[in-house]
RNA sequence: GCGAGAGUGGCGGAAUUUGGUAGACGCGCUGGACUUAGGAUCCAGUGGUUCACACCGUGGGGGUUCGAGUCCCCCCUCUCGCACCA
């Protein structure tokens, strides 16, 4: 055998063509097999894969091929979530179209991605922005509709200028648009919503059944579903017809309350103060909230307010309430109210304290009433109550439910429950975008088109304006469309869905991505749904996988899937670091793909990937991490190159077994090696530590290989090719190129995807020597080396004997032996 | 403030599932072999102090245990997420 070096530029488009011939990557539904559904996260077609995809992608294709070399029948698809605005930013500044711009892009990252070897099978590709995928998300979107799932409201809204578009309240992050970062203004628009608040519940409840996620996405999910239980309760104004309702988790502090706090966007605020000489007052302060930035209005030393010049009652105590419009007051939680309570809130404490408001002090702890006027801050504990007419004496827990039992007895309140999460609202006044198949009828009101009359197809022939905005509602050719409930002139909605919902039911589509008589095809979504294990970035933890469950469950319910959830496992990866920072264009610390495949080739690329950290762990990248698996690979293609010039396939190992020396231990180490491997893929997703596995087999295959004692050996030839088999196709989920090129070498026929995952002899780890620790008073003192079946009593003898143990035994007596089976013994004096 | 995760050699990281040899594997470094040459390749060494014996060592401090990186308590630091949620 000449001696060939590796090299990937040969190797892998070889390979990656043979596989596309072959159509190794494609999936059938075969109920004979186990299936598992292998999903990464797919792309936004940016223009080009960047270092994150690549490790997503390879940490989602090493396990996709181990499962299937391991018998299960693996969907692995790939696709494109292809609407969004970054394609109206460049058709513009390119004088292009977004959908010229995204389908080239969509081409060069295929491209990319097929160059990297990934298993995909790409017959299921699918694009967002293809009408054959958007028309079915638009008859749901009806369906929805129909049942009531969605609604069109007037609200304030987040407002992106710099987008030209709103915003679901997901995606405002701190007050700052979670695409541009510009800050998000409040303004009042019509929208339509996804009554995703109607999941709540259902949502938060399968939380706790989903041992597969990591523990911070499940929580960072029910924080921001937010339920919390308390009380409605309602205050009648004072010598006024009217009411203000408020939500509050402490109606034990109910007799305590003297005040009341208004949003400023509450629609009372200006109401109730009209005529009462603080008007302007109020509208000054409503401004002046307006204006201030999200940053200065949550800042603590901000809390102010204005009194609207009204009064309403305490519903218990009959107290005289002054209403306040307060700037902490939230309009998007609870009901945009809160009764104040002084002695027991802490911003309520300051609250009073600044505008010399009063206190009634209604909870007492262990210690007693502390006296309003020694309060230097709000006691917000539990206790027991005072001052609350019958209800004193009673602990917080038991006067919650009684008060409110009380007021709901006269009609003023009842226990309720009150979520954080609001509905979704998906519209977004922008082009590039799946359109709201909806038609405005000036006396029809909104009627939805005609299930047959979808898709409503998005005009490709549009100009988008250079200001920015959507061109659609200028359309007036594609707007004007006959009422379908009245024949008479409507116009259709101009406003496209939120690309988020797009990706909130893609995953499903992959089962049977040319499906024409709905959106999901029963029999093979049936089959493969749920995915098993979804791989994507921590940044989606509530956005996409909220929706996603959401969508799944709306999926469910409209009798598309049967499945309750999405994603029975999540892995979250890492990011990938470069000094000390994640890579972005800004940093200017970006590594192109392209450029180190170029370089090192796929496989080098994936195994430094998966090698240098834990999937979940942020990894830093290393150009001398890249060459460390570079020279790995190199070494494997030596090794095993040597042995299939010096072994035919099939050589057999010696029918009496391999003599105790160095070709035995190899015997040994190549079934450890399976074993390790296996284990730490299938159960841990270590990729990292499965890797060194290998290397530490390739590294004991070479020193055999040098070993010149060795040369005539009885079974050596038949040794190494079984260690280099078994290193080549345990390595070949990560290095995929490099692994069917050297099991060709070596004789081997067809893909090692095609073949079973290799099997672990158990009679090969059992060695004739064992190691044995000895410790004296628990500290390491000697290594022994012992026939493997010496039992208890011999390695406790042993250890007794030795030299060096006994040195530290000094004659003092020994109080006890510890004994570990076969591996350590503790003396104890 | 609340929640989650993490602190181990010069560096990335093993060992934490099940308490039992701390530092696998790789990078870097040192020495050697081969060589006209080596930034290729191969071999060996590589936690610290020490001539050695030995001692010390997993953020800090306590504890449980024959034995703790691993379990328990307290504290410190860092990262991420949420952050006026009534």
């Amino acid at each position: 055998m000449p001696d060939e070096r590796y090299d990937p530029a040969q190797v892998e488009p070889r390979w990656q063509e043979r596989w596309n011939q072959a159509g190794a990557f494609k999936v059938a539904e075969d109920p004979g097999k186990p299936k598992y559904y292998c999903l990464e996260m797919f792309p936004y077609p940016s223009g080009r894969i960047h270092m994150g995809h690549v490790r997503n992608y390879s940490i989602g294709d090493g396990l996709s091929r181990f499962l299937r070399m391991r018998g299960f029948n693996v969907l692995h698809p790939m696709g494109w979530d292809a609407f969004g605005m970054p394609a109206e930013n460049a058709a513009i500044a390119h004088d292009s179209h977004p959908a010229t711009w995204t389908y080239d892009n969509i081409d060069f990252m295929r491209a990319q991605l097929k160059k990297l070897g990934f298993s995909y099978d790409w017959e299921r590709e699918l694009a967002t922005c293809d009408p054959s995928y958007y028309r079915w998300e638009q008859r749901v979107f009806i369906e929805m509709w129909n049942r009531g799932l969605v609604y069109r409201k007037k609200t304030l809204a987040n407002w992106c200028e710099t987008c030209k578009t709103v915003l679901a309240n997901e995606q405002v992050e701190q007050g700052l648009c979670w695409r541009c970062s510009q800050p998000v203004a409040q303004k009042s628009i019509a929208s339509y919503f996804f009554k995703i608040t109607e999941y709540a519940e259902e949502l938060l409840e399968w939380l706790d059944k989903m041992p597969g996620w990591p523990e911070r996405v499940l929580t960072m999910q029910r924080h921001w579903i937010g339920k919390s239980y308390g009380a409605e309760i309602v205050f009648p104004l004072w010598d006024h017809p009217g009411e203000i309702k408020v939500f509050t988790t402490r109606a034990d502090t109910l007799f305590g309350a003297t005040f009341m706090s208004l949003a400023p966007e509450h629609p009372l605020a200006v109401e109730l103060s009209q005529g009462t000489g603080q008007e302007q007052a109020v509208k000054d302060f409503i401004d002046k909230v307006k204006r201030q930035s999200f940053a200065d209005r949550a800042d603590e030393k901000n809390k102010e307010g204005v009194f609207t010049g009204v009064y309403c009652k305490n519903p218990v105590t009959g107290f005289k309430m002054p209403v306040f419009v307060a700037n902490f007051v939230l309009m998007e939680y609870g009901t945009g109210a809160v009764m104040a309570v002084p002695t027991h809130d802490q911003r309520d404490f300051e609250f009073a304290r600044k505008y010399g408001l009063e206190l009634k002090e209604v909870i007492v702890g262990p210690e007693g009433p502390m006296g309003v006027e020694n309060m230097t801050q709000a006691f917000t504990d539990y206790g027991a109550l005072i001052n609350s007419g019958k209800f004193d004496g009673m602990t917080s827990a038991d006067a919650k439910r009684a008060i409110a039992a009380e007021l709901a007895g006269q009609g003023l309140g009842k226990e309720t429950v009150n979520f954080r999460l609001r509905d979704w609202g998906i519209s977004r006044q922008r082009y590039w975008g799946a359109p709201i198949p909806m038609i405005h009828c000036d006396k029809c009101g909104l009627v939805p088109v005609p299930m047959d009359d979808l898709p409503v197809v998005l005009p490709l022939d549009a100009q988008l304006p250079p200001t920015g905005g959507s061109p659609l509602p200028h359309l007036e050719d594609w707007l004007k469309v006959a009422c379908p409930s009245c024949g008479g002139q409507g116009r259709r909605e101009a406003d496209t869905m939120d690309t988020f919902v797009e990706s909130s039911w893609y995953f499903a589509r992959y089962s049977c991505p040319d499906y024409g008589d709905g959106p999901l095809d029963p029999e093979r979504s049936g089959y493969w749904m749920p995915v098993d294990q979804y791989i994507g970035g921590i940044e989606h933890a509530v956005l996409h996988l909220l929706y996603s469950r959401f969508f799944t469950k709306v999926l469910r319910d409209l009798g598309y899937l049967k499945v309750d959830e999405p994603f029975t496992k999540l892995l979250t990866q890492g990011m990938v670091i470069k000094d000390g920072s994640k890579m972005s264009k800004s940093k200017g610390n970006v590594v192109d793909p392209d450029e180190m495949v170029k370089r090192y080739g796929a496989d080098t690329v994936r195994v430094f990937m998966l090698f240098a950290a834990p999937p979940e762990r942020d990894l830093d990248w290393s150009e001398q991490g890249v060459e460390g698996a570079s020279r790995f690979l190199q070494r494997l293609w030596r090794v095993a190159t040597l042995v299939a010039g010096q072994s035919a396939a099939g050589e057999a190992l010696p029918a009496n077994g391999l003599a105790e020396g160095p070709l035995k231990d190899l015997h040994a180490k190549t079934h450890e090696t399976i074993k390790k491997v296996s284990e730490d893929i299938a159960e841990r997703y270590q990729f990292n530590t499965a890797i060194a596995a290998v290397m530490e087999l390739v590294n004991q295959i070479s020193l055999v290989e040098q070993d010149e004692a060795l040369a005539g050996a009885e079974g050596r030839a038949a040794a190494l090719r079984e260690a280099v088999e078994a290193a080549v196709t345990l390595i070949s989920p990560m290095a995929p190129h490099i692994a069917d090129e050297l099991w060709e070498r070596l004789g081997g026929e067809g893909f090692l995807i095609d073949r079973p995952w290799p099997v672990y002899d158990d009679k090969a780890l059992v060695k004739a020597e064992k190691l044995v620790v000895v410790q004296v008073n628990g500290k390491k003192r000697a290594e022994l080396t012992l026939p493997a079946e010496a039992g208890d009593q011999a390695m406790k003898d042993a250890a007794l004997a030795d030299p060096k143990v006994q040195s530290f035994l000094e004659g003092k007596p020994v109080k006890k032996v510890i004994l570990v089976q076969g591996k350590l013994v503790n003396i104890v004096v």
